[in-house]
DNA sequence: CTGAAAGCGCTTACAG
DNA sequence: CTGAAAGCGCTTACAG
């Protein structure tokens, strides 16, 4: 492999002035530059990086980690995490930075190995991605390079880009009643899941907000934590909100697939989407919500504009634009993508009056 | 940051020795081993992998190009490649090189751009993973280190790892057969799919061991390459099938999406899964085969397996263990997986005699 | 078992 | 607009 000094002997120049063409970088005249490139070219000259790094102590790295690329053969997951690790990629990649992707295969414990890697290699920044909105406890000795945690938050005040999940609620929940609905059925996500909680409280807001009452009874749990029987709970579920004295007129769903299992249980039934009662999902996880018959009302997890965000604020920490205080935890909204599952209802105001 | 001189002085020894200790290289004192290693805990020294790879010219870096990371907002993808990239990784890891991922971001134009990046780090090997099995035209211009494919493979002798689509369909037949099958329905993938062509061989030749005349009545495209609508055909496809004189007892989808939609038509049109038509799918993408009621009989497409192969593949190229005209076209072989949604088939011979 | 010297391929800091 | 010298933090090749 060629180096500067190759490429400055065959063109007649010095290394520093190689160095220059090289970076785009100081006056060059414009005939020395062409020599140089065409020298470059000639000798199939590629620069070494790690000769750059070590002399301009900037790596030009971000290291990024996720449980994403984690589907162990025991857990399958959707994956919809690389939307985040894409969206980030792309804006880094504007700024001419390289990201490394590190993932745990599923065990939090290797953490500290994957940063430490990082470290070695000198990353300039630090981003952690987790696989659905969460807390995390974890402390990153991350050796004072800035750290921004994607998708989760921690206690202290790293900065966070987290989904606005309440506002999903809301939004979805504000639609629903826009188009007539009263009784609004939802089957959440795990007990534990911190955007059922979320998602909820939007819930709750928008009823409030339209002068509906909260009803608990329209609320039930409709997926379980442990991931080898993710839609446990729901037929059970389903089958209670169904057999309400008063009925909801739609049915929100914890995620697409809920959904999806809600079509399958509902056509067995011989109860009609959307005819007979409305259903809506969340995700938008398209493959799913897109293919569905009928199409899938569904809440976007705007993960491909929360990793274009995190590119975004990892830059401006980087360059020192921005302090981590500066960010604190923000989220992203998502917009309600509005398909056939969901019928406005007419009869609403009769039913609504009834109760 | 403290660097190799740092430690020296603390340890009261030369570099070369705290090298030797970083490196596990080379007889050293237990004493004075014991001594740096402190000396390294107390300075929070982390070593400089650009110093090292400069020196030592070995990067211990691999570079991995996908388009699997590359959902584009058009194009929702399942991303089942990711098991590709989880395998290599693993197998990576267990011999301390570092894996670099880069995605094309679904424009197969970035690639020599993404190559280049590469280079520049002086990756010691180029692995390159396709969405799904293809021929590709790329040629890597590669500088000498050796090139893998996975999940494709190109013109030349390049080493290329692939899913064993023929086995796969010829696996999957069998067993229907063995299970009494003899009217064994498929709705393939996309026409131009390489995948449709081989698992088709693969059923035909099941069929002609088991002395069944192929009915190329039974056989329909059922799916479409366009992304936005990838399961137009299926309707028609499905109906078509079902309309036949003699109706299969069978039906072998191109896919589990594929699988779920032919779920809800049936049971649209009210016929049950398997009491009435057995169904099957293939790709094994757990999240909606054993979701789905009934479970789903799927081929597994063995994406872990073939990414540990070509991670070990990878190693021994590097090492010179294994030349790249060893390995050529590696096929790697999937299991059926048998659930519910296929059911026995009793009345088989009766049948098929009737034929 | 340990160390002194040189060099990997660049960029920095300075000079002209 | 161009260049000579030094140094980033390691490992190599050699010596003791």
């Amino acid at each position: 492999l060629s180096t500067i000094y190759d490429v400055a002997r065959a063109a007649g120049v010095s290394p520093k002035t190689v160095s220059r063409v090289l970076n785009d970088e100081g006056p060059v005249n414009d005939q020395t530059r062409s020599a140089v490139r065409a020298a470059m070219r000639r000798l199939g000259y590629v620069p070494s990086r790690s000769a750059r790094s070590l002399r301009s102590q900037r790596s030009g790295l971000i290291g990024l980690i996720t449980g994403a690329i984690s589907i162990t053969e025991d857990q399958p997951t959707g994956l919809p995490d690389m939307l985040i690790v894409q969206g980030v990629q792309r804006v880094l990649s504007e700024h001419r930075m390289t990201l490394m992707v590190a993932d745990t295969g599923g065990d939090m414990a290797r953490v500290p190995d994957l940063v430490r890697t990082f470290l070695e290699h000198r990353v300039e920044a630090l981003c952690i991605v987790a696989e659905y909105h969460q807390e995390i406890a974890l402390e990153i000795a991350a050796g004072g390079i800035p750290v921004l945690l994607v998708n989760c938050f921690g206690g202290a005040n790293t900065p966070a880009i987290v989904p606005d999940d309440a506002l999903g609620g809301y939004l979805l929940t504000k639609g629903l009643i826009e188009r007539g609905h009263r009784r609004i059925g939802v089957l959440t996500l795990p007990r534990a899941a911190l955007a059922r909680r979320l998602r909820l409280g939007g819930y709750r807001r928008a009823l409030s907000e339209a002068g509906i009452a909260y009803d608990p009874a329209l609320v039930a749990v409709g997926m379980d934590a442990d991931p080898a029987r993710p839609i446990a709970p729901l037929p059970m579920a389903l089958q209670g909100l169904l057999a309400l004295a008063e009925r909801p007129t739609v049915i929100c769903c914890g995620n697409d697939f809920a959904a999806m299992h809600a079509y399958a249980l509902l056509a067995e039934w011989r109860i009609k989407v959307p005819k007979d009662i409305s259903i809506a999902g969340y995700d938008d996880y398209r493959l799913v919500a897109e293919l569905l018959r009928p199409p899938l009302t569904s809440v976007d997890l705007p993960y491909l504009a929360m990793g274009r965000r995190a590119g975004d604020v990892l830059i401006q920490l980087i360059e020192g634009t921005l302090k981590p205080e500066d960010i604190g935890k923000e989220a992203i909204a998502g917009r309600v993508i509005w398909r056939e599952s969901v019928k406005p209802n007419r009869t609403s105001r009769a039913v609504a009056t009834g109760n």
